[in-house]
DNA sequence: TATTGACCTTACCATCATGGGAAGGATTAC
DNA sequence: GTAATCCTTCCCATGATGGTAAGGTCAATA
C-alpha cells in the first residue's frame, strides 16, 4: 500500500512517516519503480506501535529503544519496565510541576474580583514576590523548563 | 547595570533578555557609547515579572498582554482574570493528559514480572491494541501533542 | 486518448523558547 | 600592560510537527 493508506491504518501523518524513516527510527520503506513507497502489514504493524509509545509520551529516542526491545525476542522484560518506569517517573516529574504553577494561579485568581475595578492581585503577584509554590524544584530553574 | 547584572539580579538569562529585546517583549535596553546594553531597577523588575510568569507556565505571547495589562492601571481586574483562569483551564488540560498516560502505563507496568523472562505486557500492549485511557481526547489527537 | 483530480516525490521554511559557540571589541583588575 | 572577564552580533541546534511549492505518477472519466 501507498504512504496514504499507511497513514490511515496507522495513525500516523505521512509527514512523520517520512521523517521517522529520515531519522532512522523505521527502515526504508520499499519503494515501488516510480519511487513511491510500499508498505506492508508489518510496517504498519510497527508504525502503530509508535502511534501508542508516542500516545503515552515516549519521546523518539525512547521509541528507538523500544522497537529494538520489541523485536528482540530474548530480552529480559525487566529492560522493558525499567524505561516504563523511568517515564512514569518522568510524567510524574512534569505533572508535579504544573499542579505547583496551577496552585500558584488558582490561589492568586482566587483574590482577584475580576471585575472592572484595577487592582487585582494576580499581577500584583508577578511583580511582587511569589510564595513558593512547593515543588522542591531549585527556583533558579524555574518551573517552565521543566514543563 | 550590564546585562550580566541585569540577568543575575532577574533571573533571566543574557541570552533570553535580548531575545525578548529582539521579539519586542520588553523595550530596546539603552545603550553605553561602546553599545553596551544598560539597565535600571525598573528594567529589572520588568525581568522579574517576565520571569515569574514563566515560571507559572506563560508562553511569550501571553506574557505580551500580561505586560501591557501591567503598565495599563486603568485596566479591569477581570481581564487580568481572564488571562490567568484560562492559562489554569489550560494547566489543567495538560495534566488530564499527563495523567491519563501515567495511569495507562502504570497498568501495564504493574502486570510486568520485570526480570530476566522476555514476555512483558507492557511492550505487548505498544503492539496491541491499548485500552482508552479515559481522557475523552479524541484518540487521533492523540496524547502526546496535548502535553 | 486526453484530461482531470488525487495521489506521490523532494526540498525548504516555520514553530517555540532556549542554549551553544565563534569572532571580535570593551572593560576591569592586578 | 596584560590577562581575565565581560560585552557585542551572528549563526546553528534542539524536538516533533505542520505548511507549502514545484513537479512527477496513476487511475478514472469524458
Amino acid at each position: 500500500m501507498n504512504i496514504g493508506e499507511a497513514s490511515k491504518a496507522s495513525g500516523v501523518s505521512t509527514k512523520m512517516i517520512r521523517y521517522y524513516e529520515q531519522i532512522k527510527l523505521i527502515t526504508p520503506a520499499h519503494r515501488t519503480e516510480s519511487s513511491y513507497r510500499t508498505y506492508g502489514d508489518n510496517d504498519v504493524h510497527t508504525l502503530q506501535f509508535i502511534r501508542r509509545a508516542r500516545d503515552l509520551g515516549f519521546s523518539v529516542e525512547q521509541m528507538k529503544t523500544l522497537l529494538a526491545l520489541w523485536r528482540d525476542r530474548s530480552r529480559a522484560s525487566s529492560d522493558v519496565k525499567a524505561i516504563a518506569l523511568e517515564h512514569i517517573a518522568e510524567l510524574e516529574r512534569k505533572a508535579a510541576a504544573i499542579a505547583a504553577m496551577t496552585k500558584t494561579l488558582k490561589h492568586l485568581a482566587s483574590h482577584c474580583h475580576g471585575d472592572e475595578r484595577p487592582d487585582c492581585p494576580i499581577i500584583e503577584g508577578f511583580a511582587d514576590t511569589l510564595e513558593d509554590s512547593g515543588t522542591g524544584v531549585p527556583s533558579k530553574f524555574g518551573l517552565a523548563n521543566v514543563v
